[in-house]
RNA sequence: GUGGGUGUAGCUCAGUUGGUUAGAGUGCCGGGUUGUGGCCCCGGAGGUCGAGGGUUCAAAUCCCUUCACUCACCCCA
């Protein structure tokens, strides 16, 4: 075919759906405020090292799944794979530690992955960030699970689970890393191949296998959680503490680690029983060390993005975002539909949702229409309402008609208003033979 | 990047060992009341069978190439 299609990865996002994007977004909005955050729109194109230096570019991550090409001035830029650099960036850039000493920040946005698209991970995605800096305090990181698992809980999620681990700080971590390399240097035979090779790469993903050896050899290795320097295992007892005091339930997760360095203590997802193995729907942590690496001053911060699209495709399927019309005018005969085509543009100014067709077609035809459309009510006039300045007004769920006069668009748009809210009497019933 | 699966009507899918005019459901349009929707009944429109090439008297069907979609792997910020 010769239609231009959209780029591979790439989706729209069609009427039908957008209601429950907004949704989702107006929730989050909602709660979000009522936590003391605000929001912060980031550009989605930044500098390449802005990644490198903050994801770190050990791995083929950099290389290979960032969405980067060069500029026509010569440097390289990058579509944002995350939102977290940004919002440091711009956060270190304007100064904003200096106006205040806890900045809390949402943002949602599309982000892109170079990735193969599979289910749920498109090119372009979408996530919800929230970032806080300038506390290393436990009841941050408490207060902000309790806010991420309320929102969660509002969009009616079934079967939601917040796992917490520590993932230490520099002073704890790198040993338990080197307790870890020995122990599964040790077991290397019982590794799978995948994970012989992840060992010289990044140690910790050998934690998240799924192949039956490294499952048994990783149920033995030593736990973070046995490593922590005391300052560290305060904070998560600390944690653990703040959050039963809200009561916000969690399991302790000890295999989850963070691929990224920059990760310090306090690390967390939310999983859904509803998904098979790609289950979590939230993932965040403390990031103590990044405003630094950035640049910047040594400010603490934690944070958390939200994948939309899987939150979307986890919403209750029975609710209904669609937004319906309030009223659809049938129109019969040339005089009648300019009549009425003045009428709905003159109701659309008083903020009606008004919905007509243009071509001539049968009454029948223009009920059907109404009722496709999920218009609440059907105006019907015809020469003879034309004439006498009022016509049958059709309630479309309960199927009683009223007569309502014509006269005055801004009187009828008020009355309109007060019948959708059952403010007045129900509509009579059997103006025809249609209800029985 | 690697491997598997699938491409037929707007959508979801049938289509036999290659064989005449490619089907169903749903949706759309119309009729069943010359002015009354939903349920039901009837009718109609709608398809370069993803694209290109090959084999054959004959290809939606077999072969090759390519593209797209999809699932998994790798990786996961």
């Amino acid at each position: 075919m010769g239609l231009i299609t959209s780029v591979r990865g790439f989706k729209d996002i069609l009427p039908d759906e957008t209601g429950r994007w907004r949704h989702v977004e107006n929730t989050a909005r909602r709660i979000f405020s009522s936590f003391g955050l605000r929001e912060i729109r980031i550009p989605i194109l930044e500098k390449t090292e802005l990644f490198s230096r903050g994801i770190g570019d050990t791995t083929d991550i950099v290389e290979k799944e960032m969405y980067t090409f060069e500029d026509r001035g010569g440097d390289s830029l990058t579509l944002r794979p995350e939102a977290t650099a940004s919002i440091v960036r711009a956060y270190l850039e304007h100064h904003l530690h200096q106006h205040e000493t806890v900045s809390k920040f949402y943002t949602m946005g599309p982000m892109f992955r170079r990735e193969r698209p599979q289910k749920g991970r498109y090119r372009q995605f979408h996530q919800i960030n929230v970032e806080i800096f300038g506390s290393a305090d436990p009841r941050t990181d408490a207060e902000l699970l309790l806010m991420l698992v309320l929102f969660l809980g509002e969009l009616g999620l079934p079967g939601l689970q917040l796992e917490i681990n520590s993932l230490g700080c520099p002073a704890c971590r790198p040993v338990f890393k080197e307790r870890v390399i020995a122990f599964l240097d040790a077991g290397r035979d019982d590794l799978c191949a995948d994970c012989r090779r992840r060992l010289d790469t990044n140690p910790l993903r050998v934690f998240d296998c799924k192949n039956e050896g490294c499952r048994r050899l990783v149920v033995k290795a030593p736990v973070i959680l046995d490593s922590l320097c005391d300052e560290c295992a305060a904070h998560f007892a600390d944690l653990k503490r703040y959050l039963e005091a809200l009561d916000v339930p969690f399991v302790v997760n000890g295999g989850m680690v963070r691929g990224l360095d920059y990760y310090r203590r306090t690390a967390f997802e939310v999983t859904t029983t509803a998904l098979g193995a790609q289950n979590a729907v939230a993932g965040g942590g403390r990031y103590d060390g990044l405003t630094e690496q950035l640049g910047g001053p040594d400010i603490p911060g934690i944070g958390f993005a939200i994948g939309v699209e899987r939150l979307i495709s986890l919403l209750p399927a029975d609710e209904d975002f669609a937004e319906r019309p309030l009223l659809y005018i049938a129109a019969l005969g040339n005089e009648a539909a300019d009549f009425a085509y003045l009428l709905s543009c003159s109701l659309k100014k008083h903020g009606i949702r008004t919905e007509m067709d243009f071509d001539d077609r049968g009454l029948k035809s223009r009920m059907k229409r109404a009722d496709k459309l999920g218009c609440r009510f059907t105006l019907i006039i015809g020469d003879d309402e034309l004439a006498r300045k009022e016509a049958p007004l059709r309630d479309m769920i309960e199927g009683g008609q009223r007569t309502v006069t014509l006269t005055d668009p801004a009187e009828l748009a008020l009355e309109l208003g007060r019948y959708a809210a059952n403010e007045l009497p129900a509509a009579r019933h059997g103006n025809n033979n249609d209800n029985q």
